[in-house]
DNA sequence: CTGAAAGCGCTTACAG
DNA sequence: CTGAAAGCGCTTACAG
């Protein structure tokens, strides 16, 4: 069945009934009826494969995560897709290991599938900075910041990183913490990890703390059984730590499980931090203590974003979304 | 750029550059190479669109991921992915709420979208039974079993819930508990939560542990925040349970929190066992004793079932894959 | 081993 | 408001 056959069913050219199936203005209502009423009958949908070789795009948007254990993109995606699915525009996820090439791989697809845009889950800036010029289609980076890059057809909204694990540093302090660990990501500086580091450094120094990046830093990929073993060396290493700031949640509930397999108590013996606000930080034991990303505002005004960004070429904005610190149970006065 | 470019820049026909990018047996080592070459030079790749407007499927594999919350998924899918990747087949993922029906939604797919097969992960043989007979492409069910609805195209591969179920309440009743009460979802047949609860029921019988329904299952979708209310509104309703059994571990990790903000302590005033082996129930506190699905042969049996079905038609199966008791910190002998 | 030509199912100037 | 016709970028008989 192709449209071909409903413009005989219905009586009329494949030209009207290309018209009535895209919404068209220019049909009179009686065609638009009987064309319709073929179309309903025969439960017709048309092939997107013709449609989109005509139209040079496939329609779809995809939606490219970077890192498949990091339970903020799960939640995040969520949000993504159900905004998405409430305008009816169809979508498609694309998983990638965290250390892969996103915009190389955005790229291909583009080739490939001329998708009508991408949204990303994560993203290093390094990578945009060297290969983003080859995309032309609207484009929007959650969870990280691409306003210095100046594409025109790439918008990005993410938690003011910095501030936020100054927030965390300063929550230490006051309650006492001197020896503070850090858990977290690739330090390059156009990660996360580098820019929430740099404000765990900016607090540290401020509060007197001392930090010393070879000893206090230990590096882990976001996933639980990682930051498990990460937690472990940190914790061997400098054993008279008594908080430790993990970079993401997914990392800090590793940590914790760890701790506790080392018979420490947390967090009578050792405070965790964690950065996120994930839902299964908001029912693990102890309950997280961490930065909230608001993952609602971040999809809703990357998904509102891109939306605008189909109609206006050109158009791309660069904004902080709120983050609220969240008290939870995994804190203590030291 | 598109093959006629090649062909013209390559000084050949469209028909052999398409050979050449298809790779096809009947073309000269040399021209081959002469094609190649200008390939890469420009880095170019097919239209995908023009591409599967002719062979009639869109070449992808379509991943419909039933519940948005439950990360047995979240863990399943990542394994189908990297296999996929591995075999360089592409396929996009899509999220449905538990509740939406997967197999309309897959035959909308299949007239729009036309991919070359299907993977659900998760279920309801109701919508098989009602809809499946629209589709026509190969497909595979994970984690639940639809031997009995005798599709050709259709292969199944789960875990032999009522057996583990089973073997969860012979646990229990080993550790002394008599009064268990169970959480999970829908009831109907068709559902997992069915057959897991067949399983509780015949053990109780066998153990002579009574078990009423109304009383001590409680109904909860695979979130750990429904899950968290849900096993609330249970112990509130039963305060002498010792035991309860979730039917997911996303349902047992809300479990463990609900009842610890109750003022008990988990295993040591009611222990709780999940279902699935999920990644974060192996680093919650305590660690989950649960029934670990191998999402590892799901995934394994799955992908590899659905390519051969792409090479031979009629070909399906049905299979069981073994799970383990795995025992954790979240029962204690009453 | 190679290529000219038809055709996949749409959309879109263009002409009426 | 409507339709015949060209064309999107591929694949695939078919003929050589």
């Amino acid at each position: 069945m192709t449209i071909k056959d409903i413009a005989r069913l219905s009586g009329c050219g494949v030209t009207t009934v290309s018209r009535v199936l895209n919404n068209r203005e220019d049909v009179s209502e009686e065609t638009r009826r009987k064309v319709m009423e073929v179309v309903e009958e025969h439960s017709f949908m048309p092939n997107s494969n013709a449609k989109h070789l005509k139209q040079h795009a496939s329609g779809s948007i995809a939606i490219i995560v970077k890192g498949t254990k990091n339970l903020l993109f799960a939640d995040l995606l969520e949000e993504v897709q159900s905004l998405l699915l409430e305008v009816g525009q169809e979508a498609a996820v694309y998983y990638l290991d965290e250390d892969e090439n996103e915009v190389a791989y955005a790229g291909r697809l583009c080739r490939e599938r001329q998708p009508r845009g991408f949204i990303f889950l994560g993203g290093d800036l390094e990578q945009f900075k060297a290969e983003f010029a080859a995309i032309s289609v609207p484009s929007v980076l959650l969870t990280n910041g691409a306003e210095g890059l100046g594409f025109e057809n790439l918008s990005s909204f993410t938690t003011d990183d910095e501030r936020a694990a100054e927030r965390v540093i300063d929550l230490l302090a006051d309650l006492g913490h001197y020896h503070i660990g850090v858990l977290g990501g690739n330090l390059s500086d156009t990660q996360i990890s580098y820019r929430r580091l740099t404000g765990c450094k900016k607090a540290c120094e401020r509060r007197q703390i001392p930090f010393d990046m070879e000893e206090q830093y230990e590096l882990c990929r976001y996933s639980m059984p990682d930051a498990y073993e990460a937690a472990k060396r940190l914790l061997l290493r400098r054993p008279e730590l008594t908080a430790v700031f993990a970079l993401s949640d997914v990392m800090a509930l590793g940590a914790i499980r760890a701790f506790c397999d080392m018979g420490k108590r947390v967090p009578e013996d050792i405070s965790v931090v964690g950065y996120d606000g994930i839902i299964a930080g908001e029912y693990s034991m102890p309950r997280l203590t961490t930065i909230k990303q608001d993952t609602k505002q971040l999809a809703e005004q990357g998904v509102d974003t891109l939306l605008r960004q189909f109609v206006r070429r050109g158009y791309s904005v660069h904004r902080f979304v709120p983050f609220e610190l969240v008290s939870g149970e995994s804190v203590a006065r030291v």
